[in-house]
DNA sequence: TGAATATATGTCGAAAATGACATGTATTCA
DNA sequence: TGAATACATGTCATTTTCGACATATATTCA
């Protein structure tokens, strides 16, 4: 998984070149729910433009969104999906490895 | 499950005094990890105040996480679990109803 | 091919979330 | 009881995320 190619900071202050634990299951719960979102959107035949729309957002965002982009929060996400009748259930089976 | 009590906005713009299906279920996922956040600090004998210095936080914030407050975001909730050793699949378990 | 459509990327001011702080209220326990 | 400890609530300046826009790059298809 290219996190490194997605704009996600490999470097920080207290550790260089490393990522915790805890940071990396974080951005790959993240990439989750972007890639799952893709899917559905698309499997909707729906554009980035026409949910964008169905959100009250915008095009790039969607784009972002959809690209793992680190200044998109879970909570975007994870609107975004419920706005595709996306169940609780099914959001759940969306975390685990 | 009081929404009102806990601040959630009620009213909106479009809609006088309903929430859209989509907007309820979006609060009861955070409502969940809120719970489960709160739940999970306790069994580790940990107080907010200690709990906050592990993420870097306060302990007013900590206090605003477990009271389900509108103003605090998925991300946090789920950074505050990871910190406390919780697995994607356990995150996952928070979801469904 | 090339025009039309779809998606990706960078930037901006506005809005929302953040940690920190002050201070109020519960809870604990000697 | 009352002091100590834990938790709740309101506010504020800073940081982050937001929708929007411009524009670049891909993809589709006649």
């Amino acid at each position: 998984m290219k996190l490194e190619a997605s704009g996600w900071k490999i470097g920080s202050v207290d550790e260089f070149l490393e990522l915790s634990q805890e940071e990396t299951e974080f951005i790959e719960l993240k990439l989750s729910l972007s890639q799952n979102l893709k899917e559905r959107r698309q499997s909707l035949r729906l554009t980035q433009k026409d949910f964008a729309r169905m959100i009250h957002s915008s095009q790039s965002r969607v784009a972002k969104m959809e690209a793992g982009d680190p200044a998109v929060s879970i909570d975007l996400l994870v609107k975004s999906l419920l706005a595709l009748k996306t169940s609780k259930k099914e959001v759940a089976g969306m975390l685990p490895h």
